[in-house]
DNA sequence: CGTCTTTGACCCGCGC
DNA sequence: GCGCGGGTCAAAGACG
């Protein structure tokens, strides 16, 4: 709620290049739900041709973002990165989807639907940090509890005693206060399938139009106990070869064990899910586990995409980033190899300040 | 039988 | 205050 509150927020372990291969090509925007309620945008697409998605870096300002926010905590020195940005903009733009911020509210109307509506509009007016940004972010937030208690508040139409309760719950309804929002993390991935498969179960509960999309918005919640991750799946309706997956909180647990044939069980994914362990459970996994290659076995095991709760066949996916880190044999009939080398200049690049 | 998806209804915050 | 739209709930059904 307070600034200081979301600093603190931001303090916590909510850094998802923890552990992270530095060496990868994956280029993270970092989200800063806490400040500005743009979800950061992690692009894990490497854009292989000239798809419509092709966007860019360029006009992103870093400090719309203040992803840096989380790599630093509270004190801003994005400057590096800025540049890193500037640097490196023109050369990955090729690879990488654009960069959609969410000019979210915090509250409804321009979440990633406004993202996935507007994939263009995001680059194309990027120099307006501040002005489009609502600090309002946690404001209409669904915080885990607060939220759920409000919801489960609601009477079951069935409920038979449901006239007593709901008046009384209506009346122990806590006090409104302003939902705290998990800081949320996009990703734009090239994929024919909407649900990826992180290795996390998930289940879904529910489902929205998109206003001015024709394509739903799935809400999917990790079914672990105790943890409140959410994630939101929606298509992009300017490119709909890309989906746009929000995480909304960390994960308190790590991948589960008993996944089956999940990716943290293989290798080279398992390389993958230690990576994912070293950066803790809250990294989105999704992130990951498009970067390599999937099981040989699990290509065609619905076991392994899914993983239960997943229930997701990621194996038409066909992420850049996965493309581009697959051996090379893997890659022949993908796309040129994108030259990554400067995403890494530009992650090691921020990483580097990240380290105190 | 347990788990997950579907889906309509409901709640909530915001803008007008 | 009202309407809209996003987000969530939970019953019912599907599936393995």
């Amino acid at each position: 709620m307070s600034s200081n509150e979301r600093k603190d927020h931001l303090h916590h372990n909510y850094d998802p290049f923890q552990g992270f291969n530095r060496s990868s090509n994956t280029f993270p925007f970092f989200d800063d739900n806490n400040n500005n309620n743009n979800p950061s945008i992690y692009s894990n697409q490497l854009q292989s041709d000239a798809s419509p998605v092709t966007q860019n870096f360029q006009g992103f300002d870093p400090s719309f973002m203040s992803f840096t926010d989380y790599l630093h905590g509270s004190a801003v020195d994005y400057n590096s990165f800025s540049k890193a940005f500037d640097m490196s903009c023109s050369s990955i733009s090729d690879h990488v989807l654009s960069p959609q911020i969410d000019v979210d509210s915090g509250n409804s109307s321009k979440k990633i639907g406004a993202t996935a509506d507007n994939n263009n509009d995001v680059t194309e007016n990027p120099s307006t940090p501040n002005s489009s940004v609502s600090s309002s972010s946690n404001e209409g937030a669904a915080d885990e509890g607060s939220t759920k208690s409000s919801k489960k508040d609601k009477l079951p139409k069935a409920s038979e005693d449901g006239g007593e309760d709901d008046k009384s719950k209506k009346v122990n309804k806590p006090k409104k206060e302003k939902r705290k929002r998990e800081p949320r993390v996009a990703f734009l991935t090239k994929s024919e399938i909407d649900h990826l498969e992180d290795g996390y179960r998930w289940r879904k509960y529910g489902q929205k139009a998109v206003k001015n999309s024709p394509y739903p918005r799935s809400y999917y919640r990790c079914t672990s106990q105790k943890c409140g991750v959410k994630k939101r799946v929606e298509r992009s309706f300017q490119d709909p070869s890309v989906v746009i997956t929000t995480y909304e909180g960390q994960h308190n647990h790590h991948l589960p064990a008993t996944l089956r044939g999940n990716a943290a069980m293989f290798s080279p994914s398992s390389l993958l899910a230690s990576s994912a362990a070293a950066m803790g459970p809250g990294f989105p996994h999704d992130f990951l586990s498009q970067l390599l290659p999937p099981p040989s076995t699990a290509s065609n095991n619905p076991a392994a995409a899914g993983g239960g709760g997943g229930a997701s066949n990621n194996t038409t996916n066909s992420n850049l980033f996965y493309q581009s880190l697959a051996p090379p044999n893997q890659q022949q009939q993908q796309l040129q190899v994108p030259d990554y080398g400067l995403l890494q200049d530009l992650v090691s690049s921020f990483t580097h300040r990240q380290a105190p």
